[in-house]
DNA sequence: CGAAAATGTCACGAAACCGTCACTTTTTCG
DNA sequence: CGAAAAAGTGACGGTTTCGTGACATTTTCG
């Protein structure tokens, strides 16, 4: 998951209090106190999710949700409000103004998280569905599981996501750090090596079917997965 | 299309004039103008989606919304509140007590039919009342029983739920947010962890038919019902 | 009303998984 | 040939994730 989300809210109190259950819900948390420095990090690091309160100084909340929601590139960006309690009528504005939800303060944590989840969850488009088959090998990412001539393989979460990655970009070098980038994500930071590891913990898996050697090492350039030089050994 | 959906409105020339409109865009209408009424014809012929007018005599539209949503049967069911215009207030306790989507009086007939359809998209493509079986499991959503070779097997209410939407999508991991979603409901905030003690109550209740390997934990990602891998154990 | 059933949450322990390191093997090249 | 570089291998500690039993609360139903 690790999604970015940008929370928009001018008393510094209540923004550490949010960031703090924010993170321990495992989001990584932008901080902005007004609209103008919320825009330049929208500009600069197109978060996941923005949470917008209702007062600021300046630009208003309400104001930002209709100029983001005016924009091109923020038009889809999904936008939570929070409005303090009694100010009933403020919410249906946010709402008809294009937040896609919004939050009463005094808030609980734990619905806080969970709206933001119903979000993110409800923009999220089905991406990277399609079944992979190559060299006798069947990917299935819907279901989490790869079929070696019909037989379940045994993968780890890490282990999978680097075979997904690899048959889908396959007859072509992938460098230690664009593995890294991919699979792990860009902003991991974790030692180079980690990739030899986890590339012979897949081979190792894929070894009883007598397809590790669709998994190549290429000296000085990287891993490559190939069923046209698979044979060659 | 086709879908039921229910009016509850006291003026019947609202009433009609909403349903003349409904049922020229494809949908059957079920009427009503009182929340008993209404109540009863949910409890018989659960319709796909119920339009409740805010002013009702004896039990008022919003009391009808929370306590549709308080109800098993009902909680998943797709509401639409009725509200005259400059009753802001009344919108949003509509929302937060549980309803998908607020009109407001005088309202176009197009919109109306807009907004119906937005709803109805948006809920879980609806699991239908075909027995499903798989695995030597038989699953009977009209008599709300599940049989395993032949034999009952003793489920509540939520380990149903859970194992019909499973069972309807099968060989898929879904994560537990998924799950929450389309089984517990989108106005329900529970704990994550809360869908594994209840897929362990599942397990427990297959498993002296053998059959508790049919639903898999997929680490890292979710569970999994699968009748492919359930042998391997 | 009162017993039984169902539900959501928590705490604890086991198992899986991950990243790193030290060491070995293989390859490259002067 | 022999040293250096690159990749393979096995092991280890720390962390995350999941299963499990227990418990308090709510709901259902006689």
């Amino acid at each position: 998951m690790a999604a970015n989300v940008l929370v928009v809210e001018d008393e510094l109190a209540i923004l550490e209090l949010i960031a703090v259950n924010l993170e321990q819900a495992g989001f990584h948390v932008l901080r902005a106190s007004e609209a103008e420095t919320a825009l330049r990090l929208i500009g600069e690091a197109l978060p996941d999710l923005v949470l917008i309160d209702w007062m600021l100084p300046g630009l208003s909340g309400i104001e930002l949700v209709r100029r983001l929601r005016r924009e091109e590139r923020t038009r889809a960006l999904p936008l939570i409000l929070l409005t303090a309690r009694g100010a009933e009528v403020d919410k249906v504005l946010g709402l008809e103004a294009g937040a896609d939800d919004y939050v009463t303060k005094p808030f609980s944590p734990r619905e806080l998280v969970a709206r933001i989840r119903a979000v993110l969850r409800r923009r999220r488009p089905e991406v990277g569905e399609e079944v992979l088959e190559a060299g006798g090998l069947r990917l299935d990412p819907a279901a989490r599981r790869v079929l070696a001539e019909g037989r379940v393989v045994a993968l780890g979460p890490t282990e999978f996501r680097l075979l997904h990655f690899l048959m889908a970009h396959p007859e072509r070098v992938h460098s230690r750090s664009q593995l890294l980038d991919r699979v792990w994500g860009d902003h991991v930071f974790v030692e180079e090596r980690t990739v030899d590891v986890h590339v012979r913990r897949l081979r190792a898996a894929l070894e009883p079917y007598g397809m590790a050697a669709l998994i190549q090492t290429v000296r000085g350039a990287g891993y490559r997965f190939s069923v046209q030089t698979a044979q060659e050994a």
